[in-house]
DNA sequence: GCGACAG
DNA sequence: ATCTTGTCGC
């Protein structure tokens, strides 16, 4: 699913003459959630001429940024016969839009997850436990469509067994909730690559710990039908309360501080909470544990390369 | 007005 | 996540 031209598609809809907003663009993607990541898709409109992404305003009036100068912006909005004083749109409600055809695709990815978390096992269902892989995603910041995945195996004395990354494309932009869609596709091809097979895989954010049960960690293990755990730097929902983090009351993992920040470990697929406790603790000597640490290491150095040569 | 928002 | 075209609720 690209999701940034299903962006685009939907900003081409506004007429001339028209605005909309961040928040209603989102709206029409499916969830208001994605308003930033409408902001984050205008940033990087490869065709402006094609795509008005200067027709798309905060849902405050302001006019919003501009990659080439909220001036540029202002100027394409008066040659159109839009109305802007002060960097506010004049008569906001009659010149806004927000009409538009639409098949909601974060919607139908909700549904998605939904079907997906009921098949979620939080039970110990695996046979080993020796090796165990952390993988994780860099970003380029030269061109923001691409990224690098790596995967790092390590055997329970810490020793790297098996390291491996790839470059690719990413085509849905990060939205909250939604990481998966972002990062499942380039996980799932750097997970095949491997030789050898992993026991069990950490991730780089949440399992269960999420608003539908069905964090990035789960929902990889699920699809891929192994074992994974999730281990999350920052809270996406949920109380915590003792080192311990419910959802409406029910245990959905645990928060770790044993570093200056805390990080968040819940289990993902075919482990229970207890258990992906003690095997992230097993790993850790500094803030993330080490599998995850040398594939967001890995990650990191090799995009960067490529950002170097280009 | 300020912080929250997995990555 | 990167260096940034947001929105909502407290
Ligand atoms: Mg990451």
């Amino acid at each position: 699913m690209d999701l940034f031209e299903e962006i685009y598609r939907i900003v081409r809809q506004v007429p001339r003459g028209k605005i909309s907003t961040y928040g209603a663009v989102a709206r029409a993607l499916g969830d208001i959630r994605a308003s930033r990541a409408v902001g984050v898709a205008m940033n990087i409109n490869p065709d402006p001429e094609f795509t008005p992404c200067y027709r798309i305003v905060n849902s405050d009036g302001t006019v919003g940024g501009f990659s080439m100068g909220v001036d540029e912006k202002i100027r394409r909005l008066k040659e159109d016969g839009i109305e802007v004083v002060n960097g506010r749109i004049k008569n906001f409600e009659q010149v806004f839009f927000d009409d538009f055809f639409t098949r909601y695709p974060l919607k139908s990815l909700r549904e998605e997850q939904i079907r997906l978390s009921r098949r979620v096992v939080l039970d110990d269902s695996f046979e080993k436990d020796e090796l165990i892989a952390g993988v994780d995603v860099a970003y380029s910041r030269e061109n923001k469509r691409l990224a690098c995945a790596a995967c790092v195996i390590m055997d329970k004395n810490l020793n790297v067994v098996e390291q491996k990354w790839l470059i690719d494309d990413v085509n849905f932009p990060y939205i909250p909730t939604y990481l998966a869609y972002r990062e499942l596709p380039i996980i799932t091809e750097i997970i095949e690559k491997l030789e050898q097979k992993p026991d069990i895989l950490m991730v780089d954010g949440n399992g269960i710990l999420h608003p539908f049960g069905i964090g990035i960690a789960s929902h990889i293990g699920v699809v891929m039908d192994i074992p994974t755990v999730g281990v999350a730097k920052g809270l996406l929902c949920g109380e915590e309360k003792n080192g311990i983090i419910t959802i409406n009351g029910s245990l959905s993992g645990y928060a770790l501080h044993h570093s200056k920040k805390p990080i968040f470990v819940s289990p993902g697929h075919r482990i229970s909470a207890e258990t992906a406790l003690k095997i992230v603790k097993h790993f850790l000597r500094y803030r993330l544990p080490e599998p995850i640490r040398h594939a967001h290491i890995l990650a990191r150095s090799k995009i960067a390369e490529i950002d170097r040569r280009t």
